[in-house]
DNA sequence: AAGGCTATGTTGACGGTGTCAAGATAAAGT
DNA sequence: ACTTTATCTTGACACCGTCAACATAGCCTT
């Protein structure tokens, strides 16, 4: 806190912006969605209450900005298991569902706030967060339409409801996992191979 | 609130606690769970700020109790849907799938609190609510069980894998449409549908 | 270079929250 | 009748998000 190391120190703090976002991403991480105040960012920043206001019309606002990077990072992810052309579409599928899991399980409360109530409830979701977010969804389908045509989904669905039901069970389980209820994260690996078995089989049409 | 009318008002209200758990439940259904104070409810009852907490150990242990009723309601309507023995198990099946993610469409608020975050988080749920919730949570594997066994699900899965895995999507759904993540209520029927259809192709083996 | 505009920072204040401590009152049990 | 216990009260504390008003620093124009 010298302000000798830090020569933007003075009364401007020089990247007040990202300094809140990098102190909110590492609060999240290490306590949580709920423990996250726009006070505690402040002092970390080392600059007074309201200072963020300047940088941020509200609370609701900066978690938008925090779930945004989330967002950009799990596409990525994303696109990256399902382009692995050296492997069979059935395997980057599996990888795909347990990745999905692995990735909530890893990061509960990045995942809490990307996908929860917080942001997306009374749409006080921000433009630039739908921005980076529904192409993420849009994705969704367009994988499910891929294992579809490739015979891992059934073909007779709509893609849009089955892109909806296979992503709303990883996000089941994903959410179960994470708020500790009737399932445990010793037991990820399993559920992840069960949901992709069903998946898989629902397509082995006699 | 004059004192002829309630001869139990004078100094001790008389049943403060179920006055505290209707009024909460109203204020759930009609304000949301964030907005849910114990102070605005025991003005609701009539009774200073702190007089709650002669009756809950803390706000907590208050919506765990919210939260049990829920449990103990939802576990009839369930069992009445499962033993309708006039009934085709698949017809069941499927109703079960529409009535759970109904439920939770028409009771969002009381969903989100049975199922969310707030009361399961740091084991935070009270002993009460666990005796309600988790033979609630078994009765979902003893109905799995029940369905491996008319093969209307894959046989070849553990039971209570596939239970978790079900509930999973059915939990899932819910919730992206609770939250209004990517999906909205005029699909329900057609989502339910795909859903109860996914699992049951699954059995089809060839 | 001088002056003004704008971005960014400050303190003060307001109403809201959960919760603890200490005291008042009523009911129940001896 | 006396004591214990359950219940309800006010007061206080530490938080929180947010607004209003003011201070400062940097930039842009003249």
């Amino acid at each position: 806190m010298s302000a000798v190391s830090n020569p933007a120190q003075s009364y401007h703090h020089g990247d007040l912006r990202t300094a809140l976002l990098n102190a909110a991403a590492k609060r999240l991480s290490e306590h949580g969605v709920d423990s996250l105040s726009l006070r505690k960012l402040a002092e970390d920043a080392g600059v007074s209450r309201t200072a963020p206001y300047h940088h941020f019309k509200d609370k609701s606002a900066l978690l938008s900005a925090i779930a945004a990077k989330g967002f950009s990072d799990w596409h990525s992810t994303a696109k990256r298991i399902f382009e692995q052309e050296d492997k069979t579409p059935s395997a980057r599928f599996r990888e795909f569902v347990c990745e999905y899991v692995g990735y909530a399980a890893d990061n509960p409360e990045m995942y809490e706030l990307m996908f929860g109530r917080t942001i997306w409830q009374n749409n006080a979701a921000t433009g630039d967060l739908k921005d980076v977010a529904f192409p993420c969804f849009q994705f969704q389908v367009t994988m499910t339409k891929f294992w579809q045509h490739k015979g891992l989904l059934p073909d007779n669905q709509d893609a849009l409801r089955l892109a909806q039901v296979t992503w709303g069970t990883l996000h089941g389980i994903a959410r179960l996992l994470i708020d500790g209820i009737y399932a445990d994260s010793s037991h990820i690996q399993e559920m992840c191979d069960c949901a992709a078995d069903l998946f898989m089989q629902a397509s082995n049409k006699a």
